[in-house]
DNA sequence: GCAAAATGTCAAG
DNA sequence: TTGACCTTTTGCA
């Protein structure tokens, strides 16, 4: 379920929980058999790099977590909750647990493997200190619309469907205008504001993208249906003209924009 | 009770 | 570009 800003929350709670200690490691469905190679080892440290997880056992034991559309984790203290689901991965401590459900990839990276995988990321706007220039050569030389490039994990890394349509009405720029036709300008923007945006969505569990003065309720708590200002909001009135919001595939995925805001 | 959708990625054709 | 995969939740019978 989760774009970069989740999984860089993961990564931060997880290790409070577990980083420096030894920790017992199971898996209560079978999903995961390799569990025992890992059971009883000390967790050294939790790495988050894009939508990438590494529970850092040493060298060539990290356990590698991709949660994919789907997978998801909980955590809290003992005892455990009662076993219900498919529940691939449990990491626990006398004082803690953390379960997993789903996911694309839970498998254990050799060093090397890691790092050909560090290899392939573009940068990741949610480290701290990332230089993004890599990306924006990449994006200006290509013809592929932007909408399909922010999505690109070898462009940008983190970037999920969500940001990836209000990253781009806040840019006032159309998801499908190539990307060799976004300037420097727009693309540094773009990239501060993700850094703010995805931040912010690393401590807020909500996705919130709208601007207070452009909520129909300017004031008092955000609500649900005016956190964002495109993403699954199709057919409903753009908060800043009252054009409806239109919707497509790009690149396998569903994206939204507003015809009028966003110029091609 | 079942179908459909969902914040993702990869491989086959 | 399409299908396959991982699982839960929502909405409609």
């Amino acid at each position: 379920m989760p774009e970069g800003n989740e999984i860089h929350r993961f990564a931060q709670q997880h290790a409070a929980a577990f980083a420096g200690k030894r920790v017992h490691v199971d898996s209560p469905n079978g999903g995961f058999p390799d569990a025992e190679i890992l059971d009883g080892r000390k967790l050294l440290r939790v790495d988050a790099v894009g939508k990438h997880l590494g529970y850092n056992f040493g060298r060539d034991l990290i356990l590698h977590v991709h949660l994919g559309m789907y997978g998801d984790f909980h955590q809290g203290e003992m005892p455990f909750p009662s076993v219900k689901g498919a529940l691939r991965l449990r990491i626990y401590t006398r004082t803690d647990w953390i379960e997993l459900r789903g996911g694309t990839d839970t498998s254990i990276f050799t060093q090397a493997k890691w790092e050909s995988l560090l290899r392939r990321l573009g940068p990741d706007p949610l480290i701290p200190g990332t230089d993004p220039k890599l990306a924006f050569e990449k994006i200006a030389k290509r013809n592929t619309p932007i909408g399909a490039l922010l999505m690109d994990q070898s462009v940008i890394a983190g970037i999920g469907n969500i940001y990836r349509a209000e990253l781009l009405y806040r840019a006032r720029i159309h998801p499908l205008r190539p990307g060799k036709d976004v300037d420097q300008a727009a693309l540094k923007s773009i990239w501060n504001d993700a850094k703010k945006l995805m931040g912010a969505g690393v401590k807020d569990t909500r996705y919130v993208t709208t601007l207070a003065k452009n909520r129909p309720h300017k004031s008092g708590p955000v609500r649900e249906d005016e956190e964002r200002y495109v993403y699954r909001r199709h057919g409903k009135p753009c908060f800043v003209c009252g054009t409806k919001i239109e919707r497509a595939d790009l690149a396998g995925r569903t994206a939204y924009w507003c015809p009028t805001c966003q110029k091609k």
